[in-house]
DNA sequence: TAAGTTAGTAGACGCATGTTTACTTCGTCA
DNA sequence: TGACGAAGTAAACATGCGTCTACTAACTTA
């Protein structure tokens, strides 16, 4: 009954990484121990310091391995903030929110990683988005946006699926992509 | 040289509970450890126990001592964008932010509290400002707004006052004012 | 087949946490 | 004045954490 997939070190590795993805994205930062990444993974723990160094350049990783909102700040500039508010309407509703934007508004506390944290939302939300804006105050209304997927994604942790007294998907996308031009609009 | 101010029951009550508000919203529940609140109070770590049972009971007594957004709510209706932008941006730009929010977004996370952060976002935020609009899906509105709130707070911690790149703060007001309003408006 | 490399393992290490216990000291009132 | 209750204290408790070390066993290669 033994499984026999035995000394194989990528594989391993990928096991490892994608536990880690997942609890960091449902726990948080601080509440996944490297006990529960490895019973997760079906690893010995032992092995997560020796191919990653440390929990938190294993988290390092885990952010670095997801994608800079794939789809969402790509395609027609007109169309960016309902393609905004699709995505955070559907983190908010669906039953699993975004990996990301969980990870972060549920680590952001945590001083050992603020700095990887602030980066990532840098290089991977804010800038991009502000590069996309013509007109003044072009990183203010990023910011703001910004603050409204992380304040969405805190949100969306403390009360569920179910935040937003679940109305029609569409209600939500209008109203958000209303909110969204606001935003951005010079 | 010694204080003199010894066996005073309320007085190290009241100690205790002023330094946990400010480093709960300095700091986050889970970063904030007991010692560290009896040495801010000055005050014995087991006193800490014996007037508030336990951490958590304290943290919920901190949050449950905080006025609830006082002078932001009440007032004239049609000026409540406004002074949500007021009060957003003064809490992004001011060398500290508001206790409350800081406390909520930086301690979300904490399995141990989420029903006390949860009651307290419902209570002090969301239904009051439900209760204030007109209209169908106030709930969903009052929900957009509340993340855009708690979530400034997770920005301000994670950038600190220069999240915006410091622009004036009548710009800032003025872009705030105008995204809560196609927020709350029906 | 023997030797060497390395993935995988068990367990301990040192430290920090929230909480509790046993004790001391102060203030008050009979 | 002496005794008693309560405020304050020091130290320990049990637990959980990230990390590291010494070891075993599987695969590769000569």
């Amino acid at each position: 009954m033994e499984e026999v997939r035995r000394r194989d070190r990528e594989g391993t590795r990928q096991r490892i990484l994608e536990a880690a993805r997942r609890l960091f994205a449902e726990l948080g930062y601080d509440h996944v121990t490297m006990r529960l990444i490895a019973a997760e993974a079906d690893a010995n723990i032992a092995l997560i310091n020796r191919y990653f160094g440390a929990k938190r350049e294993l988290f390092a990783e885990v952010l670095a391995m997801q994608g800079r909102f794939p789809g969402v700040l790509d395609g027609p500039q007109e169309e960016l903030p309902r393609r905004l508010a699709e995505y955070v309407a559907d983190r908010l509703l669906s039953d699993r929110g975004s990996p990301v934007m969980e990870a972060l508004s549920r680590s952001s506390a945590t001083p050992e990683i603020q700095g990887i944290i602030k980066d990532r939302v840098s290089s991977a939300i804010m800038e991009p988005l502000a590069g996309r804006l013509t007109g003044e105050d072009a990183r203010l209304r990023a910011s703001i946006a910004t603050a409204l997927i992380t304040g969405s994604g805190t949100l969306r942790q403390l009360f569920g699926q179910d935040a937003l007294d679940a109305p029609a998907r569409e209600v939500v996308v209008e109203r958000l992509a209303r909110v969204f031009e606001v935003c951005l609009a010079p």
